[in-house]
DNA sequence: TTGAACCTTCCCATCATGGGAAGGTCAATA
DNA sequence: TATTGACCTTCCCATGATGGGAAGGTTCAA
C-alpha cells in the first residue's frame, strides 16, 4: 500500500497514461475526469486510481468513442450495481455508428476507384472523373457506383 | 444564350445548387470559389456557370474530398491543358486516404463486437468491455482483436 | 541563489458547418 | 406611395478533440 499513495504531477501522469498534458487539462476542464488531489500551490497531483482512469479514457478514444459515450462508460465502469446488458447496448450502438461511417467512406471510395479506372490517367485532358464531378452524365443526381453490374 | 445571362442571388444560387447560402459565403470568404458578380447593394448574383461550379463543389465535398483538394480539383477543371494523370493520382490518393480511414474504424468495430460477443448482457455487473477498457488481461497494450484465429 | 524544468491559466487555430443578431434591400401589396 | 415580409449583407459564436504558445508562478538540484 505504499506505492498507491504516490501522487504525481501532470507531466508524469501523461507519460504513465499516454494522454497528453493538454488533453488532461481538457478533460479536467469538461469535467470527464479530475485528478482528486491539487497541490497547495495547485498543481495537479495524480494517483495510481488517476492514472488508471485516464488509460481507461484514453483505450475508449482509441476505440472512438466521443467524450459523452466515455462519460457514460466512466459512469458504468463506476457503478457495481451496474448491468452488463446496459454496457454492450453503448458498445453495440457505437459499433453500429462506426458501421454507418464505415459504409460511406467505402461508397465514396468505391465511386472514386470506378470513376479513376476509367481514366486514361496520360497527358491528355479527358478525364472521367472531372467528367462526373462537373454533372456529366446523369442528369440529376445518381451519381455513386454500387458495382452490382447485372 | 438568353438563359444563360440570368444571374441570381445566393438563396436561389443555394437552391439550385444544393450548398448552403451559409456555406457558398464560406467557399467565398476562403477564395475557394467566388460568384463572378455583385449587384450595387453588394447582393451576390450567380450565373449558370457558377452554379456549376459550386455543383462541382458539391460533388466533391460528398466523395470526402477536403477544401484544399477541391481547390486543386477546380484548378485542374479550369486548366484546358491538364493532363488527366494528375486528376487520377489525387483521386487515388484520396482513396488512399479513405481505405487508411476504413482500415482504423473496422479495427476498432472489430475490437468492439469481440469484446461485446463475450459480454453476457445481462443484469449481473461483470463485463468483459469494461474490463478491456480498464486495462485488465493485456499487461501493456496488445488489445485490438484481429480475428485471425489458428 | 540561481536557473532549468516544470506547472498554471488564458488565448488562438484547426475544419466544415450551422445559428443568430443587427442592419440594409427588394418586391408586392394595401 | 408607404408598408411589410422575405431576402440579403457582415459579424460573432459554437461545435469536437486536439495542439501551439505566451505570461507568469513553483520546484528542485547544483
Amino acid at each position: 500500500m505504499r506505492t498507491t499513495d504516490m501522487l504525481m504531477p501532470i507531466g508524469q501522469a501523461a507519460q504513465a497514461s499516454g494522454v497528453s498534458a493538454k488533453m488532461i487539462r481538457y478533460y479536467d476542464e469538461i469535467d470527464l475526469f479530475r485528478p482528486k488531489a491539487r497541490s497547495d500551490s495547485g498543481y495537479r497531483l495524480f494517483s495510481e486510481t488517476d492514472i488508471h482512469a485516464l488509460r481507461f479514457i484514453k483505450r475508449a478514444r482509441d476505440l472512438g468513442f466521443s467524450v459523452d459515450e466515455i462519460r457514460h462508460l466512466l459512469a458504468l465502469w463506476q457503478d457495481q450495481s451496474r448491468a452488463s446488458a446496459d454496457v454492450k447496448a453503448l458498445a453495440m450502438e457505437h459499433v453500429r455508428e462506426l458501421e454507418d461511417r464505415i459504409e460511406q467512406l467505402q461508397a465514396m471510395a468505391r465511386t472514386l476507384r470506378h470513376l479513376a479506372s476509367h481514366c486514361q490517367g496520360n497527358d491528355r485532358p479527358e478525364c472521367p472523373i472531372l467528367d462526373d464531378l462537373a454533372g456529366i452524365g446523369a442528369g440529376d443526381e445518381a451519381h455513386g457506383y454500387t458495382g452490382t453490374g447485372h
